[in-house]
DNA sequence: TGTTAGGGCGCG
DNA sequence: AAAGCGCGCCCTAACA
């Protein structure tokens, strides 16, 4: 039990930089479907340029059969440059190797899809060019939503990954199976048959999408998101092909600690069980289900216990001995059905956690994940998150970002001043708040997320008047999401449009006989988006820079530690975690400072604000902060 | 029997 | 102490 997992290998690439393009070489590479009518001609490493020597394909190998898909060389500047080709899964070594060496970029529909084919065969590329995550970001960015090709885009469909998200988690229901990433499914090659769009069609767009970017400072912000985009969506491949270090062994002793022996099904372990049997005689209500809100509520109100909701922090404005029991039992059942024994079976294989991201899945442009709640494991099961024998868990932390990136974004230097520090809200309340730092904090978060309310309304002229430009920045946010207007990241990514709602309610509140409710409820929506608006310029811009960040890392790791052997094994929003051998701690270490100063520089082209990461190094992931 | 909405809570 | 941004997932309850 105690061998280290195997890891799939992952070969380095061969990255032998070849200068300028003449024409007459390849810079980008496209991969698509292939497609049946008419048949391109096989893959052939003898008819590309310069590889005129090559020996023949191999035809019988395993793996050799059905092409899996299509390929289309094109020049610096987009143009065609050879036929079509199909390629099998006997030809991924002889084209990954051609194109790596000469730096080509893969150009296609989807990272997700095509990376973990060639991820499956281990190998790994340097450079993409995401054509579905870049019509995302084209087609709602202000700076080409007006161009040709965002015009002749169909509507962005809001939500349309969670509707396929649903439908493909109701058919693993209905097959039996969990949603679950086997290596079978998760390495599933496409099939021929598979549907997409063929590589002269993804060619067409990639040509659109480039001849929509304008080659102004805009344009080039955007060019930069583009490219920071598709690198996000390599290392989520990589991610997922990875695996994060997870010791079921400790989960389960864990498990065990706190709830005892893993039940029967459809029941309650012993531990819980004994907890809500307590509740029971506490609030005098033997057949309470705690489960259910509607019948603890009803008991807490039999009680005398005056509370609106269950929830935790209405509780604990109240004193009874129940309240105590009644939050140890939330605290374990959370434990039992969200990371216990089904989840553990579920989402641990091979001593992993196979993260399954959708980058881009959030509208500020932050990734999301599905399955096994990747995003949000608890800090009471991160000891389970462990590194192999010989390993070391390098964890980083991107400190108090979002104020930071608001800090440069706003150009606020009172600001950029108080970022200097270690700690960016003691310097905020040095220069503002007296020295008080839990108000100036409560003022930060305040105006980054809209409260208007209690203190940190109250704070908000006095955070006003030492930083200006950062506080003028979100109001005008605000102000422009509540006119029902577009607001933008700092590299142009652009916020959904109002919904229906917010434009029904607009309506009402306009129409001849409106009434004053109809103008409070279109307020209060107005300042819904304003807060949403508000929110979306800093969170997204903090987005930006951790992407920057994770391409800067992996840039580092290939170019310094090209064996590959330190891996990028998760990252949540501002946070970072690798895997890596003891003899490369150092460097990666190193590397991963360094890459933090080099995405401030990349996304802002100035150094005012100092974007500091907090780095450990450790064997669990508990450990870490 | 299956789907959907909402409460509640985990993460940043 | 309390509520203001973004998510995903589990449970119950109401609905078809």
């Amino acid at each position: 039990m105690g061998r280290p997992p195997t890891h799939p290998v992952v070969r380095p690439c061969h990255n032998v930089r070849v200068h300028a393009s003449s024409g007459e070489r390849p810079s980008y590479v496209v991969v698509a479907a292939w497609s049946a009518e008419p048949a391109p001609a096989p893959f052939d490493l003898r008819r590309l340029p310069e590889k005129e020597d090559a020996p023949a394909p191999r035809r019988d190998g395993p793996g050799a059969g059905e092409p899996l898909g299509a390929v289309l060389f094109l020049d610096a500047r987009g143009r065609s440059m050879l036929p079509v080709q199909s390629f099998t899964f006997a030809d991924l070594a002889d084209l990954v190797t051609y194109c790596e060496s000469r730096a080509l970029r893969w150009v296609w529909e989807s990272t997700r899809r095509w990376y973990a084919l060639l991820l499956s065969d281990s190998h790994t590329v340097d450079r993409a060019w995401d054509v579905g995550l870049i019509r995302t970001i084209l087609q709602r960015s202000p700076v080409t939503g007006r161009s040709a090709y965002a015009q002749a885009l169909p509507p962005v469909v809001e939500h349309d990954d969670a509707s396929v998200r649903d439908a493909e988690h109701a058919d693993s229901r209905r097959a039996g199976l969990d949603a679950r990433p086997g290596q079978d499914s998760l390495f599933a090659a496409p099939t021929p048959a598979a549907t997409g769009p063929s590589v002269e069609t993804v060619a067409e767009e990639f040509r659109a999408q480039h001849a929509a970017i304008p080659a102004d400072v805009p344009g080039r912000k955007l060019e930069l998101l583009a490219t920071a985009e598709t690198v996000g969506a390599l290392i989520a491949a990589e991610i997922r092909a990875t695996g994060m270090p997870w010791r079921a062994d400790l989960h389960r002793a864990l498990l065990e600690e706190r709830l005892g022996p893993r039940p029967a099904p459809g029941h309650r372990p012993a531990r819980l069980e004994e907890i809500a049997n307590r509740l029971r005689e506490q609030l005098d209500a033997p057949r309470l289900n705690p489960d259910s809100p509607q019948e603890l509520l009803r008991a807490l109100h039999r009680a005398g216990i005056d509370v609106r909701s269950t929830s935790q922090w209405e509780l604990a404005e109240h004193d009874h001995p129940s309240l105590e029991t009644l939050e140890q039992y939330k605290k374990l059942s959370r434990l039992f059905t969200a990371n216990g024994w089904a989840w553990l079976e579920a989402w641990i294989h091979d001593g992993r956690f196979w993260p399954d991201y959708t980058v881009g899945g959030v509208v500020t442009g932050r990734w999301s994940a599905r399955g096994g709640g990747a995003l949000q494991i608890p800090a009471t099961i991160r000891s389970a998150v462990h590194a192999d024998y010989g390993s070391k868990l390098v964890v980083a932390d991107a400190a108090q970002l979002e104020p930071r990136i608001l800090a440069a974004m706003s150009g606020d230097e009172a600001l950029a001043a108080a970022s200097t520090g270690q700690d960016l809200y003691q310097g905020i309340a040095n220069m503002g708040f007296g020295g008080d730092r839990s108000q100036a904090k409560l003022a930060m978060l305040g105006a980054m997320y809209g409260q208007t309310t209690g203190e940190a309304g109250r704070l908000m002229g006095q955070l006003s008047r030492t930083f200006g430009l950062a506080v003028a920045l979100v109001e005008q946010a605000a102000r422009d999401g509540e006119a029902g207007r577009i607001v933008t990241t700092f590299l142009g990514r652009g916020c959904p449009p109002p919904d229906a709602a917010f434009v029904a309610a607009r309506r009402a509140a306009n129409s001849v006989d409106a009434t004053a409710a109809d103008q409070a409820r279109a307020d209060s929506v107005a300042r819904t988006r304003g807060r949403f608006t508000r929110n979306f310029v800093v969170q997204g811009t903090a987005a930006e820079w951790a992407l920057c960040w994770l391409g800067q890392i992996r840039h580092g790791l290939r170019n310094r530690l090209p064996d590959l052997s330190s891996r990028i094994v998760f990252f949540l929003h501002d946070e970072v975690m690798l895997h890596v051998p003891n003899a490369q701690v150092d460097e990666v270490v190193a590397i991963v400072h360094e890459a933090a100063a080099r995405a401030t520089a990349l996304v802002f082209r100035s150094d005012l604000v100092e974007t500091p990461v907090t780095v450990a190094v450790v064997d669990s992931y508990d450990q870490a902060k």
